[in-house]
DNA sequence: TGTGATTTCATACTAAAGGATGAGGCCTTA
DNA sequence: TAAGGCCTCATCCTTTAGTATGAAATCACA
């Protein structure tokens, strides 16, 4: 159910994941492809420095100009390179729209599936506490617990993943 | 204006509708932000010509290597500006895609609308200082505006009221 | 030219969050 | 019955968040 129980913290505490099969599979698919841009890549900046001394010895163009053309053609590969990683990224994020994971799923307790959906609604350890009429330093546990299971730093880190693994919404 | 901000207490902080003017305002302050970029850009780059015709001449640098120099330069260039514009790109695209209240229409002003989109990423005040390269201290001040404007005691709870008010997403 | 809005930054302070650790009780299961 | 997971609570400590206040720069607009 997209969890990774690969990473052992604690004996008792899992880190919950995006499942990494997904990704090598992506990865394998266009490794090919990889291959085939950089290779042109290599290929073009090649054949740039050839038509640089071209362009020198023939033409008798100035060394600041073919700098100039080396320079914007190098800033636009970068642009379209950047761009193209960062479609990537949003596809992967993008990709699964399912139904939510069910706590018992998703590597989480019972008791910190209640506290994370309370912070998800805003509410302070304290409040959090007298909702489910327990001590505060009880519940600063099931939030240290839930951010190491969901790998976050900070509360609002954990909701963001949380809602990434669909195990809140 | 979708929100009533009738509770404030500091004067600056009441919202006067804002129209097109403002639009036009933050345009002309940006401005000057992309003339200082560009500027910085191309003396950058004639300092790297520069640089150059000291190296044929001076340390007998052959010319590929010096091409491959500006090339590299420049894709790293490329690669950085493109991920600083689709950084508010992507803000720019949720916002419309997802039919949400514009930051201009929900009483917050584009700082404080972006530092919003930060800490519903999950951020710390210092990593979204970095991000936005100010201050953790402004980082405070924009929080604290947020947190008034959007009627919440922590900022969970600005996340969730603005996810209810379709500030963000 | 002054006023207001925005953004930036700073300092000093309080409140809340988070880390590390230990421990006791309850329940299920091997 | 022993073992382990879960829930509970506590203490000590550090880090982060948030409040209050002042101030300076920029720019639009009246």
């Amino acid at each position: 159910m997209g969890i990774d129980f690969s990473h052992f913290v604690k004996p008792n505490l899992k880190i919950i994941s995006l499942h990494s099969t997904t990704l090598k599979f992506y990865f394998c698919l266009n490794m090919k492809k990889y291959v085939l841009f950089y290779g042109l890549l290599a290929f073009s900046m090649l054949m740039l420095f050839q038509l640089s001394s071209l362009a020198i010895f023939k033409v008798g163009a100035s060394r600041d100009w073919i700098l100039l053309v080396v320079a914007v053609v190098s800033i636009g590969i970068g642009i379209f390179y950047s761009k193209a990683q960062s479609s990537k990224n949003q596809i992967a994020e993008v990709s699964d729209t399912e139904n939510l994971v069910h706590y018992s799923n998703s590597g989480l307790t019972e008791r910190e599936y209640e506290v994370l959906e309370l912070l998800n609604l805003g509410f302070s350890n304290k409040e959090v506490g007298e909702k489910l009429f327990i001590s505060e330093n009880t519940v600063k546990t099931h939030v240290s617990n839930l951010l190491l299971k969901l790998n976050a730093k900070r509360r609002t880190q954990a909701i963001k993943n949380a809602k990434d693994l669909k195990i809140i919404s």
